[in-house]
DNA sequence: GCGGGCGACGTACGGCGTACGACCCGGTTG
DNA sequence: CAACCGGGTCGTACGCCGTACGTCGCCCGC
């Protein structure tokens, strides 16, 4: 899949669709194809299947259509993913901006996980730069108000969401890790480590780990008991925001 | 690329290589394939080439060889890819434990940032949870030691190590970003926001977003300025740490 | 000296993204 | 009213990919 780099590198092609630059054909007759109707079939695909079984073939079969009626509407797959991830940043709630600073922070964050949650394909999607389309902008801009206005400036601002977002996005990957190896093996994550265990055991044995081997089961028995993840997220939320109300404080007293 | 999911399925086919169950062929004479070798040539490849040139065949050719006799020692490009990554590990310094808990931490955090400097590919290659390794359980083991006795939870002592490495990813993967662009378009990355600012003020010269406008082109100035995702990491780093250091005081005056 | 086993690898299969050109049909023009 | 033409549709085909399978030849132990 070198195209979906690609697609990155010719920006006009991918925001004259996001930005649907493009009419409505609404010839009518034939099947009605359109980037809406395309879009929400993939998202649908890649939401119940996986990011795996999105192909261009199963789009088309999806749509009752050939396969390359598709490239009528999108110039390839590459752009169909910007497109379904573009769209995706679209359902997002609009809360409104109420309480301080740091309750907007925390919101924002919840918003996202909710939204990796719902749509697990974006995390294995966004491996590329994200690419500008009207809902991100929109949702930069909605996100941005949340920090407005506390002494940063403007790079601090994009930094501070960088940082939420970013650990949002990392914590929202080790849950759906857990949900994938669920699906896949049939076993929960604490019945994968118990019966995994051994294997390690045998390596680790010499002792030559033993703060890794201590830790490492102490991390896992928190994943038996089914809420790792969740705890990672929780702990590294309120640290990174426990870490931005140091600066926010500098800035409130220093000037 | 489905099977690079399967493999974390079958872990018992994974670790039997990271761990080489195998003893070396020897056989001598012919080519004098190896495990090894295979993980070497595969490296170099997506070091230089990227992760998408990494393809069996490639790896094959590289060594002189036919494509299937690649197979003979790894048992699919998945599992080639997870001892790839953890010979990667196995790279990195082991660097004395010295200095308070934040100066370790940091070096911790300024290593594996290195690490995903010189291979890039690891970025996009550990979508899925990381294969437990024997590099990468040294390095876990080794990671922990710079936060064990400041009296920290077991488990708060992985979910410390985590939001700190998520951190670093992160960054690594925006500057990554960076870094592609500039080699596939070859203009950097500030030319690249200048010779595309016409396009996006179309959009958003309507006023619909001016904080967004704004503070995105302050940071992207930053980019422009060559120094973006540097800025983003070393201000993520202070601010996690900052956040850790509130727990860790916590935890000194509580008991 | 020889048989067995294992490393090497040629061929082939199914699946992917997508280029290309043929078809079909509605709307516009003479 | 007929001719045309442009755009939506799609069947075919190409060049990739990962890899299953069966064969061949060489080295080692007897």
């Amino acid at each position: 899949m070198a195209s979906e780099r690609r697609a990155t590198t010719d920006p006009a092609r991918s925001l004259a669709i996001l930005w649907r630059t493009r009419e409505p054909a609404s010839r009518s007759a034939g099947p009605g194809l359109s980037v809406d109707r395309i879009v929400r079939a993939a998202i649908d695909i890649a939401d119940t299947e996986g990011l795996d079984a999105l192909t261009m073939r199963r789009v088309g079969e999806a749509l009752g259509v050939g396969t390359m009626s598709v490239y009528t509407y999108v110039p390839g797959k590459a752009e169909l993913v910007a497109v379904m991830i573009d769209s995706a940043y679209g359902e997002m709630p609009h809360p409104a901006v109420e309480g301080d600073w740091r309750a907007r922070l925390e919101r924002v964050a919840r918003d996202n996980l909710a939204l990796y949650q719902r749509h697990p394909w974006m995390l294995r999607a966004e491996t590329t730069r994200p690419v500008l389309g009207p809902h991100l902008v929109a949702k930069y801009d909605r996100e941005l108000s949340a920090v407005a206005d506390i002494g940063l400036t403007d790079v601090e601002m994009d930094a501070v969401l960088t940082l939420v977002l970013g650990h949002v996005k990392s914590s929202a990957r080790a849950a759906s890790e857990v949900v994938d190896l669920e699906r896949e093996t049939g076993m929960t994550d604490g019945q994968w480590w118990q019966s995994h265990a051994p294997w390690l055991e045998t390596f680790l044995t010499a002792g030559a780990y033993p703060t890794a081997a201590r830790v490492g089961t102490a991390a896992g028995q928190q994943h038996g008991a089914a809420y790792g993840p969740e705890y990672a997220f929780e702990f590294g939320l309120q640290r990174v925001l426990d870490g931005i109300s140091v600066v926010v404080a500098e800035r409130a007293t220093a000037g």
